[in-house]
DNA sequence: TTTTGAGTTGTTCGA
DNA sequence: GTCGAACAACTCAAA
């Protein structure tokens, strides 16, 4: 009898250039495709529509990828610590193969998980294939890991990338499940009952191949040429539109920076901002607390304005009367997606202007980001705080009337999510001069103070 | 060990 | 309008 892998997919949910795929292909005879509909995913401590359509339909896309290729998806519905040990007894399973997970999360489930099946026997095997390099790759020549990101990408860059891999042509027949009609009733039903918050013609198409083609598209594209000036214009299509691809693992960023590289600064720039997606994914790696405290904890005493603040609403929907703010708040809710410099914009504006806990804003943003990862968002959101690892100067505070300007100077971006200005300029909800004063203030206090005072 | 230089993405002010 | 300096003090990285 030969040996049968399971080949848990989580979120690289792709065949293109998968470690995982590979190497679980090459130590058995057997292959058996499975996801786990985790609770955590639909109801856990962000849950978000919007991301679990556009996971349901790559699963589907992923499901019909296996199957060309002779294979089958097995999807399970439940706690994947349960789901495992018994789907691996069933099919006889020696192994459990899957792309290393990072966030503080998945790498509990995974301890769970790796040592349930140790218990019977059957190996856990990581594999990398979400991030370009590892977290034990990339660290500093005294030990311990980098909290800057430009020595950071000086070290990273020095490393040799691993190759891409071909997708497999054909894989061998699994056996699990079959003749049971159950292989796919779980993603089945969550395919009918899943309606994304966003407007669905809005959101790049599901799946591996569309993002095969997105990619191709970018990678050719004089946007990415052009990246290190473009990237920044809320009103032009400038930036790669790759971020769901990469977060769910259609595309591996290896590939992506395959693809991409080259000379020029656009193309310089481009892989910089792939850099940074390793460099938050790590410090998460290295600091799990960061998910819940700030980089900088004497900033964690700041007087923070709550989440049930009348404020926050205002933000949330789009109602502060700075105009690029409101756009972009706009454009996150009825899109699931937002361009990075609106972002950057919003999020400012909710901590330092209207004095909100970066938290409340990232838990808002992780509720309707198609792209929602927690290490990047998290990374950002204490970026735009100041209380991250960027020793940026908290007197940094964007103006939101310059910043529409400089980056939405046609006003098409403005135009686009707020049409109608009658209803959708309301008066300013603060002042900018003063409320820049206030928060410079409040950060002042706190970082003269220290985290053991007060 | 000590020292030195640097730190994604800004804003404001005054010349 | 454009330009450079100031905006704190500190931590981190590397010599």
């Amino acid at each position: 009898m030969g040996s049968t892998a399971i080949l848990w997919f989580r979120r690289d949910l792709r065949l293109g250039d998968n470690p995982a795929l590979a190497h679980a292909l090459a130590s058995a005879d057997t292959v058996e495709p499975v996801f786990v509909l985790d609770d955590n995913l639909l109801h856990g401590r962000w849950p978000s529509p919007n991301r679990v359509w556009f996971m349901a339909r790559s699963l589907h896309a992923l499901a019909a990828d296996l199957a060309a290729r002779g294979s089958r998806l097995t999807v399970l519905r439940g706690r994947p610590g349960e789901l495992l040990p018994q789907f691996a007894a069933e099919v006889a399973a020696s192994s459990v193969v899957v792309s290393r997970d990072y966030a503080p999360y998945g790498r509990r489930r995974d301890l769970v998980v790796a040592e349930r099946l140790q218990e019977r026997g059957i190996a856990f095997e990581r594999q990398p294939g979400v991030l370009v390099h590892e977290p034990e790759e990339v660290l500093r020549a005294e030990g311990g890991h980098f909290k800057v990101f430009s020595p950071f990408q000086r070290a990273w860059q020095a490393l040799d990338r691993r190759p891409v891999l071909a997708a497999p042509e054909r894989m061998p027949a699994p056996v699990g499940r079959q003749g049971r009609g159950s292989a796919r009733a779980a993603l089945d039903d969550l395919l009918r009952a899943s309606r994304p918050s966003a407007d669905e013609r809005l959101i790049p198409v599901p799946g591996e191949a569309a993002a095969r083609a997105r990619l191709d598209d970018w990678a050719e594209s004089d946007a990415l040429k052009q990246y290190d000036g473009g990237r920044d214009r809320l009103d032009r299509a400038g930036t790669s539109r790759l971020s769901q691809d990469l977060r769910w693992g259609l595309l591996s960023p290896v590939e992506v920076l395959e693809r991409t590289s080259g000379a020029g600064n656009g193309r310089q720039r481009f892989a910089s901002e792939i850099c940074w997606r390793d460099f938050y994914a790590h410090l998460l790696w290295h600091q799990a607390e960061l998910a819940t405290k700030s980089f900088r904890r004497e900033l964690d005493d700041v007087a923070w304005r709550r989440a049930d603040d009348p404020a926050v609403d205002a933000w949330r929907e789009g109602r502060t009367g700075y105009p690029v703010v409101d756009a972009a708040m706009r454009q996150l809710r009825e899109s699931g997606w937002v361009h990075n410099r609106g972002r950057m914009i919003a999020a400012s504006f909710l901590t330092k202007h209207l004095g909100v806990d970066w938290r409340v804003g990232e838990a808002h943003f992780m509720s309707h980001l198609t792209d929602g990862d927690p290490a990047s968002n998290n990374g950002g959101w204490q970026w735009a705080s100041s209380t991250g690892t960027d020793p940026q100067p908290y007197f940094r505070v964007f103006n939101p009337t310059l910043q529409r300007e400089r980056y939405d100077p046609s006003g098409d971006y403005v135009r686009r999510w707020l049409p109608d200005p009658e209803a959708d300029f309301p008066p300013p909800l603060v002042d900018h001069a003063e409320a820049r004063r206030e928060a410079i203030a409040r950060y002042e206090q706190r970082s003269r103070t220290g985290p053991h005072r007060g």
